[in-house]
DNA sequence: ATGGTGGTAGAACCA
């Protein structure tokens, strides 16, 4: 049975809701994770997502701040949460399908603007949280499981619009490329969009600081779709839906697909 | 080097 996942920055789920709904009914996904819900979870739309058939939800939430979800057509078990680097923020859920695939939905810490933990703490807990998401993979040794999220890395040379610019800009540093990918392979994690797309520039967030993003197009790929080893085979036609960056009052972030065939 | 925009919440913080 082919299975369809996204996942997708959403900066408040209550003002985009509407949004959603639309992702929704357009592409139709067997379960989306959303991220930057903003929310509590009891002030989730959730009756709106209901009405397009998605009736199942694994959240966690913070009020203004952070927030997961998973919307899901069919039923969900939550699989519970991690709180790495003890920030007790709502950055991770995970729930499990009828099928036994367990999917982690993350919102990595942005990391703030000075990439030196010593003159930035934000920069320290995105290391922090980085190493402990390495070290738990390490000892869990996953299964039949998807990770995807806001990572907020860029981890390759083709995942920013210009490497050499970024390198110094939070997002694309060396330190944080190798924490990241650190966390990856001990998970023995794929990457399912570049195993799907492995050339050429690739963006899923475009700032809204610029007059013409479009145009500009100056983006980084900071939404990832992992997979383990034994269903990373199972996945195809990974897919970033950029013309939702341009809809009416956007999310900054651009909704990645993937489907897998299971 | 700076400031550009947007969300939450009702000033300041975060991205």
């Amino acid at each position: 049975m082919p299975f369809t996942l996204a996942t997708w920055n959403i900066n408040s789920v209550r003002l985009r809701a509407g949004l959603v709904a639309d992702l929704l009914r357009d592409e139709g996904p067997d379960v989306l994770c959303l991220q930057e819900c903003k929310s509590p979870v009891d002030k989730i739309p959730a009756e709106t997502f209901r009405e397009a058939g998605y009736a199942h939800m694994v959240a966690r939430g913070d009020k203004g701040y952070n927030g997961v979800a998973i919307l899901s057509k069919v039923p969900l078990e939550d699989a519970g949460d991690f709180d790495f680097a003890g920030l007790k923020q709502s950055r991770h859920v995970a729930a499990r399908l009828e099928n036994g695939v367990v999917v982690h939905n993350f919102y990595v810490p942005a990391g703030g603007d000075v990439p030196d933990r010593e003159k930035n703490e934000k920069f320290g807990q995105k290391l922090d949280y980085l190493a402990d998401m390495r070290a738990h993979f390490a000892d869990s040794r996953p299964e039949k499981s998807i990770l995807v999220g806001d990572l907020n890395i860029a981890p390759r040379e083709d995942d920013v619009w210009s490497h050499k610019q970024l390198l110094k800009v939070v997002s694309h540093t060396p330190v944080e490329v190798e924490a990241l990918t650190a966390a990856q392979e001990a998970g023995g994690w794929v990457d399912v969009t570049r195993k799907d797309i492995p050339e050429g520039q690739l963006y899923s967030w475009w700032s809204y600081r610029s007059r013409d993003w479009d145009a500009a197009d100056k983006g980084r790929r900071l939404d990832h779709v992992w997979a383990t080893p034994d269903i990373a085979g199972a996945a195809h036609s990974s897919r970033i839906l950029r013309h939702v960056r341009g809809w009416e009052k956007p999310s900054d972030h651009a909704p990645v697909f993937a489907t897998f065939d299971l």
